[in-house]
DNA sequence: CGCAATATTGACCATCATCAATTGGCGTGG
DNA sequence: CCACGCCAATTGATGATGGTCAATATTGCG
């Protein structure tokens, strides 16, 4: 996830390699059959190249595609009239962080990236011809939903009823097990491409405290972050100061293929 | 919507006059054939009823139905070990608040009631020959999952970003868009059964500021609170207060018939 | 080597929580 | 019909978590 071999901003419209992601996510939450796999595989998308600061939609847009993350790490965030910035989930490859648009119309979040980000873009039409010809996917896709759906709540309870250690903890949790799911947090070491004024945003606090909170939890050896890599040193402590419980994440705990 | 007939508890287990419920909420948000109606009209579903402070089902339960509010007022919740109350959402008649047990074993979160409801229960296996006979279906519940996830996000934004006032405010205004669609907001006046301490546990606050707060808005003219009884008094000043834009309700601005 | 973005620290302050009464509304039993 | 009791609303006093502002270090990088 963390390196990629092209960012240069060149729009393709072929067959990335990386498109397999999108299959290996879904295979994260469904079982897939052969055909669908094949199906997937065969989507029309068009590929390109975002750095750090840039936007793949806009609230407000009209999307006829849909997104999907093939390299790199996005976030959905929503800025009040004032600039007061929440960000609302972060992805990594083989998310569709905007599927939502296939069913409503205009867009009511921005989808942005932390670090150089490689995404398809696969045409509304596509996906729906897909959907017809496969319910199975159909039933995938709005199981994705749902999912989403649950980590939005894990989150609200955060941003309503936990302290901010507690916040920061759940965090740090909640990225560890999704990063472990697609097996990138060998070691309980994972890359987490954002800064503290980032972390601030998504859990709504400042970044000043965000700092004094990290501050606490390396002092408590609890964790190691820096170089925009995190290190789990004691796990069980961590989940308890986090009053961490994973089932909401609905993994279906099988190491991806 | 405040009065129903029977609260007695007993368990009925046939067409309840409300059924008609469901119909109306899904064709708010999308077209339904005539075969597509009588389909929803036609779902087996088993009649309970509740009293203030019972669940409908809880955090951890496995369930084999769905259930569906016929008539009372819901709410979703999760609870801290230590008894912190995080409430996600409120649900009017015709809503559907655990259609996601559909797709995900194990129910993340509870769903109870703040005044005498009247549920219908109706068996995953059911949906699932629904949506099957009727792939249309399938997409409406795929449409309601959506923007019930949209709701979440603009819920997120207020607990994270906004303030106290702020985020009153709002949720004023969404309950008032939210019964006018429904046809229950005459005279821009709408019954919301729901304590201070409880809009507190929504909102993320204490049962205490929520109070003076709500002094506040009452203070400048901006509504009236009383006997469970909003009336919204200056529209457009209460929605710059809460910096309002409804566009994230999707709401089809058509009256339900 | 020097910029520019992040991280870190200190000082001060505001919003909102907590604790503790007190008041008011309303249903129920006598 | 009225008193009691309970729940919710209201108010006051006090304090803590976390925000804001402003410097000062670091670190990554061209």
């Amino acid at each position: 996830m963390q390196q990629h071999t092209n960012h240069l901003g060149l729009s393709h419209t072929d067959r990335p390699p990386e498109r397999h992601r999108l299959v290996q996510k879904l295979q994260s939450i469904t079982d897939l059959t052969a055909g669908e796999r094949q199906a997937l595989l065969d989507l029309p998308m068009a590929v390109r190249s975002y750095t750090k600061g840039e936007d793949l939609v806009r609230e407000g847009d009209v999307p006829s595609e849909c997104c999907l993350i093939l390299d790199g790490f996005a976030f959905r965030y929503k800025l009040l009239p004032d600039g007061r910035r929440q960000i609302l989930s972060f992805h990594t490859p083989g998310d569709l962080p905007d599927l939502q648009s296939l069913h409503i119309q205009t867009l009511d979040h921005s989808v942005g990236v932390m670090m150089p980000t490689m995404a398809a873009f696969i045409p509304h039409k596509s996906m729906r011809d897909l959907t017809e010809r496969f319910p199975g996917l159909l039933h995938a896709f709005w199981r994705d939903t749902l999912i989403d759906a649950a980590i939005f709540r894990e989150w609200m309870i955060g941003l309503g009823r936990r302290d901010a250690h507690e916040r920061i903890a759940h965090l740090i949790c909640e990225m560890l097990l999704r990063f472990r799911g697609v097996g990138l947090a060998p070691d309980d070491t994972f890359k987490m491409p954002v800064t503290q004024a980032d972390v601030a945003d998504a859990l709504g606090l400042s970044n000043v405290h965000v700092n004094r909170v990290l501050m606490d939890l390396r002092r408590e050896r609890l964790i190691t972050w820096s170089n925009l890599t995190i290190t789990i040193l004691r796990w069980e402590e961590l989940q308890k100061r986090a009053l961490f419980e994973a089932n909401y994440l609905h993994q279906v705990s099988k190491v991806a293929a």
